[in-house]
DNA sequence: ATTATTTTTTAGATTTGCCTAAATTTTATT
DNA sequence: AATAAAATTTAGGCAAATCTAAAAAATAAT
């Protein structure tokens, strides 16, 4: 069995990974589990002994087979308990990041094929992020940032890029929760922002570009 | 806040005044905490230095006010989740105990809170085990163990002493489930054991006295 | 009341994960 | 290409929780 602190490690390098690097740099691994990139070095070579990871010195690491399936499993388990306590616990999506952070350390494999079932096999948590299946597969959709939808077309919330809960809160605040049907109605030349109406309501809303490029759609038809 | 260690051994301590000592052995804590002795002198200097417990070197411990509350919150905590188990993830009683030790130790007073409430409250646990409230109040019913019930007086199961799964499997297979209700029929001198009769079952049911002595029971009226 | 046995504690090490400071390597800048 | 800056690794240590072996205290047995 693995350490959570190991747990932590390799879901911190898959989702460097998920963003784009191909390789993965000590220094941003030492950001995610906020720790000192010394202390990360340490366990590289720990990882890369128990052939975890790939790892060279000054090379940066990718992942193992064995180590993604870790990963992802870990990413797995969070994201059913995110799930689980808003969907059945009745918590909002901005309180739920700490506690699934905690849970999804717990060791059963039962206990995760029973919460899934339990839960209808749900695709994506809260955010919108998808929900890996029993085999790791994740099933996504061809979303695409707010920010680069085009005028006059409608689009359909269905996640965030940002999950800092004060970020969370303010789109709950301002009616873009995930589901939202949104028009894009204008588009600022000089700043990218974006004057939207959310479907229902009478009044347009402004977007600046920063909060639209961490909200996700999925555009109608 | 506490390790998951100290806490365990809160429990223990707990437990083992729960079951009538009044000055707890480093053996007894070792043997529950499933350690060494002398690691065990070695937590209990700690603890002792945090108030959770008084100790005096070779005179045993007893736990602090402080303590208390904290070996209870985990029973508390452990107990709700292991209901969660059963009634919301269909496990069977035998099942729940390994990973409710793990979920005992999330830490977020909301989170249990939530759970509490969503659970309907329970007042005991899949073994009859009861739930101390959010006070940390245990609400007890006057149960007997089997073994001293009154022949042909009638009896209804609401709890177990002996919580090892093969115990409970036994249980079960022979139709001794929670809330079942019991006739005692016969009683034999020689060795104690007796002959029941499960209410709705047609044939007698010899129990020996090791058995009746882990079965706890409520007498009817 | 002495001796023997059991229990408990101390002493000294080990493992895991972390730290700071210094050294090394890589990358960027002139 | 040489030097400056940034990133990474090594070295040496620390704290938590554990262990074994040896010493000390408490309890039991003669």
């Amino acid at each position: 069995m693995h350490s959570q602190t190991e747990e932590n490690y390799l879901k911190a390098i898959f989702k460097l990974l998920e963003k784009g690097e191909k390789k993965i740099s000590t220094n941003a691994i030492a950001s995610l589990v906020e720790t000192a990139p010394a202390s990360v070095t340490d366990m590289l070579k720990k990882l890369a002994e128990k052939k975890l990871i790939r790892y060279e010195k000054y090379q940066g690491v990718t992942l193992s087979v064995s180590g993604k399936k870790v990963a992802i499993n870990i990413i797995r388990k969070h994201r059913l308990w995110e799930y689980f306590l808003v969907e059945k616990l009745g918590f909002t999506w901005d309180q739920v990041h700490d506690i699934a952070e905690q849970l999804e350390h717990i060791k059963s494999e039962s206990l995760i094929s029973r919460l899934d079932s339990y839960l209808g096999n749900p695709r994506v948590d809260p955010h919108g992020d998808p929900i890996p299946d029993e085999h790791g597969v994740f099933h996504t959709q061809n979303t695409i940032p707010l920010s680069v939808a085009s005028i006059n077309s409608s689009v359909i919330i269905t996640g965030v890029i940002d999950h800092r809960p004060v970020f969370l809160r303010f789109l709950e605040k301002e009616g873009f929760g995930l589901g939202k049907k949104i028009i894009i109605k204008e588009k600022e030349d000089i700043d990218q922002s974006m004057l939207v109406l959310i479907s229902g309501s009478k009044k347009l809303k402004h977007l600046s570009n920063e909060i639209a490029r961490n909200i996700l759609v999925l555009p109608e038809k």
